[in-house]
RNA sequence: GCGAGUGUGGCGGAAUGGUAGACGCGCUUGACUUAGGAUCAAGUGCCUUUGGCGUGGGGGUUCAAGUCCCUCCACUCGCACCA
């Protein structure tokens, strides 16, 4: 009989589903497992990166079960965010339609893969029952002083008609659409991601489970520097400005003074002048300009001089205030003290506008000449012109200095961050409405925990137009407040769908769980996740998002573990050649067969190996691969043509070449059936006996160490090695001691298969009549004594070069293995005549002899 | 510009400092076949083949280097006027 994959595949997924194989409880007698894959937005229909994902999770997952552990693979739905919303004005629906509809479609899909989800622990975050928790939490850490509102300058996404958080900006772009960005003044809700700062950054030093490569890139976001404020007076007022510095030592050079167009001092210093409308055009000229443009690499610095001056509070020179485009509001202090002689930016800017460049840090081995200078020293040295600090080297300066100004109360070192408070207000409808209540007298009033959730409105027209929609609902909008009782207004804001994110992992843990967002006990039982699997897309977001919601549940009392990820495993993209007619653009592969456009018959432009996506059409679907191949060969092509960390191309000869082994494996086993169920006494051929055992065990041995490392890849390749040897082995097969040993090799073959494949495998392991389920079965183990040939291959080096093989036996004495090498016809060519300078001796491996 | 990483056959990829190229794809030859895009067997780094050369280039450490060190080149990713 065939392999046909389609037969067996839904029998087994039926018949895990009808036990509920997956499913599990805490049980504290037993070790747990958690292992998780980043749950998908329910966006239509799963893609060939979801494929990857959830079939290295589920190969983890699957062993980790078969090796005894109390496994937990919950899966859900990410399942708020703007392309429900999009599609619901669009076809004019619900995006609770779209969204349910698009969940049971992919669940279906996810469900012909065969992977091992206790679904009963599936969650969707756009159910109430899940927001309504979250919004708990958001009152929580309201009342812990973690959220609050303020109007500031916000990324605003013209196309999804949002705000942003600085995250959420790439490349001066909208991360969701590639829409442009610019700067709006609004009200927003914030988390206080900075009070945790500090940890944030520490605790990375510790998560030795994490790729250096996330860690350096969240290092960098969260970007830790030590320096100074510094307070400077403005000419002839009371009122000061203060800089982030970190160059203090600098402050001797330091000529004039740059703020950001969005600080409030910019449009106190005009106000009254001569130029102020001249200045206020040149803000507001800045602040229209899209995200893109302001970002450029290339861009030209440009200033505004207000007229007035602040002084230089070490030597009291007079330092004319700029407003530039290119200081930033959102880094310290949204001013700085520009020092052009050692500072590249402010060299520009003093050039440009003709300002005083003075040296402050005289280096070793050249001497500075202001005049002569082409760009900004910002080296090492001592300094000059620097009155009691004369002469002092600047390292030594940069603390002297601001010890100095402490003292007199004008400034003060600081530690600083480049990582902001997290922005979490969106404008949009289809997202957990912000829980608070606007009450013209009480202020801002949280929603009292009995009166949770605040559902999202259902009489909402959505129209992607006129501002957020929630405000369109009167039922939603008015109501009282719950301190005075008077008429108030709701918050109309949604939050960011990354909070959604940020603890669904926990939920897991307690999924129904009707009195709080999870159980205290379950969470701590389960978490942290041992082992998360997900793109590297989210390295900084969902991730660093994720840290920090776990740190401030644990302050609030709810978890008591610093981390949610144990171990992070960040799949590589999936890629595949893209095609190309001059006349129809991009195509589907399928439309390029044989080099030819199958609409118009034009040759087809290969070209260069890119990430799957939708516009370029160099898509797989993975329906027609399981239709055609079964979810099985998907899988094992998918773990096996790359390192799970490793871009993987997709290559059809290679799909093809997963399902032969899988079809050389249902022979194998297929043709021994009688075999495996027979009984076997012992004898026959010992070195033959040998032989099978050592395979068979050192095939455990290999797959098992190397599931553990999640070298996936080379475990396939161990067992495909395994299926070539039995293969050679069945025809020699005569006595029952043979026969009893190779049917422990094929029982074996079935089991380390299984994490890999587990439809085919429980098929054959069923028709081998195996009582138990083969999933459920115990993972094999291997007896390291098996593992080790009777004899062994050294090779012989001359001078580093290999020149013989002497087959020894294993563990024999190093001078037995000399005197076998030096008898060794072709080793004795090169040593005849010769001076035998050294010899190395590796045991069981080689040797190498020096010769002169 | 700063930071991180990667460079191995025709291709994807293997190799605790110890036989470079496991496994797979592709290719070659053969077998079985009405047929082969099924299956099986053998072969397959390169060359001027008693041998020589080979892991981006150059240098170094070592008995021994894909692996460690220095340097250069190329590519990828992340951040990017962060004061």
């Amino acid at each position: 009989m065939k392999y046909s994959p389609a037969e067996i595949e839904h029998k087994w997924q039926k018949k895990w589903e009808d036990d509920k194989l997956f499913k599990v409880e805490a049980d504290n007698s037993r070790e747990k497992f958690y292992c998780l894959e980043m749950f998908p937005y329910p966006s239509g229909k799963i893609h060939m990166g979801h494929v990857r994902n959830y079939a290295i999770g589920d190969v983890i997952s699957r062993f980790k079960f078969m090796k005894g552990f109390n496994v937990i693979h919950p899966m859900g739905w990410d399942a708020f965010g703007m392309p429900a919303e999009n599609a619901a004005i669009e076809n004019k629906t619900h995006p609770a339609i779209w969204t349910k509809s698009n969940i049971a479609y992919m669940k279906t899909q996810l469900k012909q893969l065969g992977l091992s989800y206790d679904w009963d622990r599936e969650i969707a975050t756009c159910d109430p029952e899940y927001y309504k928790w979250e919004q708990l939490l958001v009152i929580k850490m309201f009342e812990k002083g973690l959220v609050y509102k303020r109007t500031s300058h916000l990324n605003w996404c013209e196309a999804c008609q949002t705000v942003l958080a600085n995250e959420q900006v790439e490349d001066g772009k909208c991360w969701r659409c590639d829409g442009e960005v610019r700067i709006k003044e609004l009200d927003g809700w914030y988390f206080k991601i900075t009070d945790y700062a500090e940890e944030l950054l520490s605790c990375t030093e510790k998560m030795d489970g994490w790729p250096k490569k996330v860690l350096t890139m969240q290092q960098n976001w969260i970007g830790k520097s030590f320096g100074a404020e510094i307070d400077f007076n403005i000419e002839n007022t009371d009122e000061k400005i203060t800089v982030f510095t970190t160059r203090a030592d600098t402050l001797f050079g330091a000529t004039f003074m740059s703020v950001a167009p969005e600080h409030p001092v910019a449009k106190k210093l005009l106000s009254g002048t001569e130029q102020e409308k001249e200045g206020l055009d040149f803000i507001e000229g800045i602040l229209k300009e899209d995200k893109i443009n302001r970002m450029a690499d290339d861009k030209e610095k440009k200033g505004f001089f207000t007229g007035k001056y602040v002084i230089n509070p070490l030597n009291g020179r007079r330092m004319p205030v700029f407003i530039a485009n290119f200081v930033l509001m959102d880094y310290g202090t949204g001013a700085v003290m520009a020092v052009p002689a050692h500072d590249q930016r402010d060299f520009e800017f003093a050039k440009k506008y003709n300002l005083d460049i003075k040296i402050a840090i005289m280096p070793e081995d050249q001497e500075l000449v202001p005049a002569e200078m082409t760009e900004a020293y910002s080296g090492a040295g001592r300094l000059v012109d620097a009155a009691q600090f004369e002469g002092m080297p600047n390292e030594e300066a940069k603390i002297a200095v601001v010890e100095f100004l402490a003292e007199k109360g004008i400034a003060k070192s600081t530690v600083n961050f480049r990582l902001r408070d997290w922005q979490i207000s969106r404008q949009r409808y289809w997202g957990a409405p912000i829980p608070f209540i606007n009450c013209p007298k009480c202020g801002t009033v949280p929603v009292p925990e009995d009166q949770l959730p605040v559902r999202l409105p259902e009489d909402v027209e959505l129209s992607g137009t006129g501002g957020s929609p929630l405000r369109k609902s009167a039922a939603f909008l008015n109501t009282t407040c719950p301190k005075c009782g008077g008429a108030a207004e709701r918050e109309t804001d949604t939050m960011d769908t990354f909070v959604e994110s940020s603890w669904y992992f926990l939920r897991y843990c307690s999924p129904k769980c009707d009195t709080a967002p999870f159980k205290t006990d379950e969470a701590n039982y389960w978490m942290p996740v041992d082992q998360y699997i997900g793109g590297i897309e989210h390295a900084i977001l969902h991730l660093l998002y994720s840290r920090f919601f776990t740190k401030v549940l644990r302050d609030l009392g709810y978890i008591n573990f610093d981390e949610p990820f144990n171990r992070l495993l960040t799949q590589g993209m999936v890629c595949k050649e893209t095609y190309r007619c001059e006349e129809h653009g991009w195509l589907f592969p399928e439309e390029a067969e044989g080099g030819k456009c199958t609409k118009c018959g034009k040759e087809v432009t290969v070209g260069r190996v890119e990430k799957m996506s939708k516009s370029k059409k160099n898509v797989v679907d993975p329906n027609k691969l399981i239709q055609l191949y079964g979810a099985d060969t998907a899988r094992l092509f998918i773990i096996f043509a790359a390192p799970p960390e490793n871009e993987l191309e997709w290559s059809d000869q290679g799909v093809e070449g997963s399902f032969r082994f899988l079809g050389r494996v249902w022979r194998l086993v297929k043709n021994n059936l009688g075999l495996i169920q027979q009984n076997f006494g012992t004898g026959g051929d010992e070195a033959f006996i040998k032989e099978m055992l050592y395979h068979t065990h050192s095939t455990i041995k290999k797959v098992t160490n190397d599931i553990d490392k999640y070298h996936l890849n080379t475990a396939v390749a161990a067992l495909m090695e395994f299926v070539n040897y039995l293969y050679k082995a069945e025809t020699k097969l005569k006595a029952d001691g043979e026969k009893l040993v190779f049917k422990e090799a094929l029982t074996a073959l079935l089991k380390l298969l299984n994490p890999f494949t587990p439809h085919i495998t429980e098929e054959l392991w069923e028709e081998a009549e195996m009582k138990e389920i083969l999933s459920r079965s115990d993972w094999p183990s291997y007896v390291e004594e098996y593992t080790k040939t009777d004899e062994v291959t050294v090779v012989v080096q001359i001078n580093g070069k290999v020149r013989s093989q002497l087959s020894l036996p294993r563990d024999c004495a190093q001078d037995d293995a000399f005197s076998a090498a030096f008898l060794d016809e072709k080793i004795k060519g090169y040593t005849d005549g010769k001076e035998v300078v050294k010899k190395i001796f590796v045991p069981n491996k080689l040797i190498n002899i020096v010769v002169k």
